[in-house]
RNA sequence: GGAGCGGUAGUUCAGUUGGUUAGAACGCCGGCCUGUCACGCCGGAGGUCGCGGGUUCGAGUCCCGUCCGCUCCGCCA
C-alpha cells in the first residue's frame, strides 16, 4: 500500500494517528535542524516536518530533495504547535491545522529541475505545450480538468435520468460532401479508399432514430481540418443529442435543465430558466449578430424612416435602393482617440462598410462632417431614439440590411472592448435561444442555395409550401435553434426531415442531383422509407461549455492535450511524415489492386 | 490566403534619441540558519538579444527577409 491518506484529507481529528502520504515535493524549507517539506497530490498539500530529534531515520538535511521529486512520507499526525505563543497554523490550505511529524521518507523517483516553475504564470505557449504533462500539474490546469469531469458527469447524469441512451457511433466514417474539410484515413484492406473522420455524428444519430432508439446522446469527438482559433480545435467534443417524437419546446426544456444542472455542479449557481428567446430577425436587428452579446447594451436603432428623405444623399440614396440607416450610441465615448476611430473604421470596413460615419457630442456641440446635412427633425429623432447626451459617440451604419447589421454588430463588440464594458460583468451568465433561422441562404459566387444549418433541417411547418417557389426560398424559416451564452454559440439544433420524399426535395433545392443523392445519401433516403419517426435534436460544444464554466478564454485551457495554432502537437510532434514502410505498403496494395481490375 | 501583436538568462520581464562590461525578480549552484509555509540572509554561475542579411565608426534598439508563438479576418454545411 502506497498511502493511507491523500494530501487534503488529514484534519485535527486524526491527531496521533500514523499516516503515509505520497506525492510530489511542492516546496522544501530547510532551517537546519527542522525541515519542512510540503507534499502535494492532486487533492491538495500537506506539510511534513522533519526534526533532527525525531526524524533521524528520515532526513536531517534537505540535500538531495528537490521540488517535484516523488516521495512517500510516513509519520505521526500532529496538531500544529504554538511556538513562543505564536500559532503555526496555515489558513491558506485545508490541512493547515495539522502536520506530519515524519519518521520515514522514501524518494520514489527523482525529478530534474523543471523547465519552468509551476507556481508562476507562464506565457510561453510553446514551452507549455512541449511539456504539457508538467503544465497540467499547475493548480489552474488541475482545476480545469476536474471541472471538465464534473461538467461531463452532470451531462451524463441528467440525460441518463431523462431516459437518454449513450450510443457510440463510428470514428472511421464517410466523407461529407458539403461542409468543412475532412481528415482522411487510408484503408489498407480497401486499397485506394479512404475513411473520413466525422465532423459530427449527424447522419448516424438520425439513423439511430430510425432504429427506434428514441432518445440518444453521445459525448462525441468531432473532427474538422480547418484553421484554428482560440475556441476552435481540429478535434473537439460535442454533447450530441437526438430524440424521436419530440417538439422544439421539449428540446428547449431539456437543454435548459441540462445547462442548469451543469452550472449548478460546476459553479454552484442557479441559472434562471427558461431562457429568453429571440428571433433570428430580432437578434440581427438589435445586436447585429445571430449570437448576441447582450450584457454590453449598445442596442442598434433603426433610422431608415427618419432619413428616407434626408438631404444627406448618402443616407437617403441608400434607403431609396432598399438599404437601411442604423446607429448605436456609445455612451460617454466622445473621448475616443484618433487611433481608436481608425480602428473602428477598420472594423467597419472589414465587415463590409464603405466607411464609418460618426458624431461626437462634445462641449454641447455635434462634431461631425455630416451633421450639417441633418435637419432639426432628423437631429431630434436621433436624440430621442438614442438618448443622446453630452459626451456620447454615435456610430452609423448605412448599407444593405444585412451589411448594416453586421457592421454595427462588430462595432458594438469593438466599442465594448475599448470601453471595457465587460468589466465587473465577467461572472454574469446571459443565456438565450435564437430561433427561427432562415433555412436557406443564397450563395452569390456559386449561384446556388445553401443550407444555413444543414440539409437535414426541417423547414418550418408553415413555410413548407414555399419550397416549390424559388423566388421565395429566402423567406423559408427552418425549425432550427441556437443556444447562446454571453455572445458565444454554445450549441445548435433543429427538428429534422423524416420523410424520404421531402428530404429528396430538399437535396434538389440545394442542387444535389439524383445521382449524387444516391451516391452520398442513399442510405438515409432509403432508411426514411421504413418508418422513420419524427425527430430532432441538438449538439452542444462541450469544450466551449467547460471553457465558460472555468472562466477561461480559450478552449485549449480545458483540453488535456490541445493542438497549437497550426494544428500541431508540439509535445509528440504530430502530425509527422508517415513512415516510408507504411506508405509503401498502402501504395503497393493499391497498385496491385489496380492491375487486377 | 490576409492583418495585427510578441520573441532579450531556465522562467517572467525591463532595456532611454543607436553608444562603455545587456539588468531585475523568481529559479538553479554553494554557504549560514530549530517553526517555516512565496521562509530568511550571504555568495556564485548562467545570454548566439529567435535566425539570416543590410544601414552605420558602432545595432537588443533602425531597415529587409525568414522562422516560431498568440489573436483576428477569410474559412468552419
Amino acid at each position: 500500500m502506497y498511502r493511507t491518506h491523500h494530501c487534503n484529507e488529514l484534519r485535527n481529528s486524526d491527531a496521533g494517528e500514523t499516516a503515509t502520504l505520497v506525492g510530489w515535493v511542492n516546496t522544501v524549507r530547510d532551517h537546519h535542524g527542522v525541515i519542512f517539506i510540503d507534499v502535494r497530490d492532486r487533492e491538495g498539500v500537506t506539510q511534513c516536518v522533519f526534526r533532527s530529534e525525531e526524524s533521524a531515520g528520515a532526513a536531517t538535511t534537505s540535500h538531495g530533495i528537490r521540488s517535484e521529486d516523488v516521495v512517500q512520507v510516513t509519520g505521526r499526525v500532529d496538531i500544529r504547535p504554538e511556538i513562543e505563543g505564536q500559532s503555526t497554523v496555515n489558513e491558506n490550505i485545508d490541512t493547515g491545522e495539522i502536520e506530519i511529524v515524519a519518521t520515514d521518507l522514501k524518494v520514489l523517483n527523482k525529478a530534474k529541475v523543471l523547465p519552468f516553475q509551476l507556481d508562476k504564470d507562464l506565457s510561453n505557449e510553446d514551452l507549455r505545450m512541449k511539456h504539457r504533462y508538467l503544465d497540467l500539474r499547475r493548480p489552474r490546469m488541475t482545476k480545469n480538468l476536474r471541472l471538465r469531469h464534473i461538467v461531463t458527469k452532470a451531462v451524463r447524469d441528467e440525460l441518463d435520468e431523462q431516459g437518454y441512451l449513450e450510443v457510440e457511433t463510428p470514428i472511421l466514417s464517410k466523407s461529407t460532401p458539403e461542409g468543412a474539410r475532412d481528415f482522411l484515413v487510408p484503408s489498407y484492406l480497401n486499397p485506394g479508399k479512404f475513411y473520413a473522420l466525422p465532423q459530427a455524428p449527424q447522419q448516424y444519430k438520425q439513423l439511430l432514430m430510425v432504429a427506434g432508439v428514441e432518445r440518444y446522446f453521445q459525448i462525441a469527438r468531432c473532427f474538422r481540418d480547418e484553421d484554428l482559433r482560440a475556441d476552435r480545435q481540429p478535434e473537439f467534443t460535442q454533447v450530441d443529442v437526438e430524440a424521436s417524437f419530440i417538439t422544439e419546446e421539449d428540446i428547449y426544456t431539456l437543454v435548459e435543465s441540462l445547462l442548469a444542472r451543469v452550472f449548478k455542479a460546476a459553479r454552484g449557481v442557479d441559472i434562471p430558466v427558461p431562457f429568453p428567446r429571440l428571433s433570428h430577425q430580432e437578434a440581427m436587428d438589435k445586436y447585429g449578430s445571430d449570437k448576441p452579446e447582450r450584457r454590453i447594451g449598445l442596442e442598434i436603432v433603426d433610422f431608415s424612416d427618419v432619413f428616407a428623405a434626408s438631404s444627406f444623399k448618402v443616407f437617403s440614396g441608400t434607403i431609396a435602393k432598399g438599404g437601411a440607416v442604423r446607429a448605436i450610441n456609445a455612451k460617454g465615448f466622445a473621448s475616443v482617440t484618433t487611433g481608436q476611430v481608425k480602428r473602428l473604421e477598420e472594423v467597419a470596413r472589414e465587415a463590409g462598410a464603405g466607411g464609418l460615419a460618426y458624431i461626437k457630442i462634445e462641449n454641447r456641440e455635434w462634431k461631425s462632417p455630416i451633421v450639417k446635412f441633418f435637419s432639426d427633425e432628423e437631429k431630434a429623432a436621433l436624440v430621442e431614439r438614442l438618448g443622446i447626451e453630452e459626451g456620447d459617440l454615435v456610430l452609423f451604419g448605412c448599407d444593405g440590411w444585412r451589411t448594416v447589421c453586421e457592421v454595427l454588430g462588430r462595432l458594438r463588440l469593438e466599442v465594448a472592448d475599448m470601453c471595457r464594458l465587460y468589466q465587473g460583468r465577467e461572472d454574469e451568465l446571459d443565456f438565450l435561444w435564437v430561433v427561427g433561422f432562415p433555412l436557406l441562404d443564397y450563395d452569390e459566387e456559386e449561384g446556388k442555395w445553401n443550407a444555413v444549418h444543414h440539409p437535414f433541417t426541417r423547414p418550418h411547418a408553415d413555410d413548407l409550401a414555399l419550397l416549390d417557389d424559388e423566388s421565395r426560398f429566402g423567406e423559408i424559416r427552418g425549425a432550427a435553434y441556437d443556444v447562446v451564452l454571453n455572445g458565444s454559440e454554445l450549441g445548435g439544433g433543429s427538428l429534422r426531415i423524416h420523410e424520404s420524399d421531402l428530404q429528396a426535395k430538399m437535396f434538389r433545392v440545394l442542387g444535389i442531383d439524383d445521382e449524387e443523392q444516391a451516391a452520398n445519401f442513399g442510405h438515409i433516403l432509403e432508411a426514411f422509407q421504413y418508418g422513420a419517426p419524427p425527430h430532432g435534436g441538438i449538439a452542444l460544444g462541450l469544450d466551449r461549455l467547460v471553457m465558460l464554466a472555468c472562466g477561461e478564454s480559450s478552449i485549449r485551457e480545458v483540453m488535456a492535450f490541445p493542438k497549437n495554432n497550426k494544428g500541431t502537437d508540439l509535445m509528440t510532434a504530430s502530425p509527422a511524415e508517415a513512415d516510408f514502410k507504411q506508405l509503401r505498403e498502402l501504395y503497393l496494395k493499391s497498385t496491385a489492386q489496380e492491375k487486377k481490375s
